[in-house]
DNA sequence: ACCTGAACACCGTTCAAGT
DNA sequence: ACCTGAACACCGTTCAAGT
């Protein structure tokens, strides 16, 4: 049993979320309690509820180191701003940037899953600070997207929250069985269908440079 | 307190289901039990597990309802095959589709949440009998994409998927507040633009009948 | 045959009492 | 000051015992 001063608040804080990410990592979200949480570091449950304002305020924090893990796994594969010269590569940067997320969502499907499993009231907004972290994620997609559909702040704000929620939808409901699938259909298919099809609708009439 | 044959089996499942559908839309998922519906019907907990196998089985059955209920909602506004002439009217067919989704979102959000903040393990397939409630609604969304796309049924399955999935990413980021919207962006602006420019896309080489 | 009610092993949350 | 441990009001699931 831990003792006052062995740790300070926010190791504490770290190690709940630690052992909480490993946690969901192996049963699942509907298999997460914050009893757990507290035995797997050795404090009782008492404890947690001191360093964290209640079982809402823990799961965001956990979600938001997956959210974190998240930008770094898609960072590794897409670090710089890329080539960019004809349609047909940006084409392909974006089918391999919606690939690797469904890459991520299928590798941790749990901590993936506990992303959407957990919602806050209609009501409550997001924390600012959870809310910057999905900010950086859009940064990513929006420096693949200008060179497609140039340079317009607010298109690209708008576009890339079109696209990424729509590959977002076709994995969730892929991979929590929603879509039925049949033969050659998988959520690579799709998002290939989606953004062949959404990105030659954009720049139609758009002159090619 | 309910006595053996006061209700048949088929009764106790159809006043747990109704029972536990309202209270899904009262507290959320998150509020809901097993418990509290035995005790809103008038039975014990024990009877409820004698009639469902699992919690699993109550929550499937709920959300069951609920896809009935989103399909005749739609099935309202959406009744007949439609005039389908030119591309144009097929777009804002399908804009209103997905507005009538959105809205349905909306306006029963705790139910219409439930239905995806409950999930099955990865490996476990949804039951048929709850599949086909799902096929049905891509029965609807493929007869109004046949005028726009041509009767091809293996591109009809897969379009009405891609669609449906991105209109349904749009729509729950949207409402669970993870895509931070700002000033003239909605729900309804984003899958216009989804729409309009995934349509343009599959219909940019097609002769336009 | 059907339903109850108790039992078991859990939950989130709070807070007086210890060190 | 920090942490514990018990308390409270709950969970899902099972099953012997009643009617």
């Amino acid at each position: 049993m831990a003792r006052r001063s062995d740790h300070t608040r926010v190791e504490i804080k770290a190690m709940a979320v630690a052992a909480g990410r490993d946690l969901i990592r192996d049963v699942g979200y509907s298999g997460f309690s914050a009893r757990k949480v507290a035995t797997a570091i050795g404090y009782t449950v008492g404890t947690l509820y001191n360093v964290f304002e209640n079982h809402d305020d823990i799961v965001l924090h956990i979600n938001a180191v997956t959210l974190d893990d998240l930008l770094s796994f898609m960072e590794k594969r897409f670090g710089g701003s890329g080539g960019a010269d004809v349609t047909q590569n940006d084409h392909q940067a974006l089918k391999a940037l919606a690939a690797c997320y469904i890459d991520y969502a299928r590798e941790n499907y749990n901590c993936w899953s506990a992303l959407f499993e957990h919602n806050l009231a209609p009501d409550m907004p997001l924390p600012d600070w959870y809310g910057e972290k999905i900010g950086a994620l859009f940064t990513l997609i929006e420096a693949r997207l200008k060179p497609v559909i140039g340079p317009d702040e607010a298109e690209l704000r708008q576009t890339a929250r079109v696209l990424w929620a729509s590959i977002h939808g076709i994995c969730a409901l892929t991979l929590t069985n929603k879509l039925t699938l049949v033969g050659v259909e998988t959520p690579e298919s799709l998002t290939s269908s989606l953004i062949e099809n959404y990105i030659a609708g954009l720049t139609r009439r758009l002159p090619d440079t």
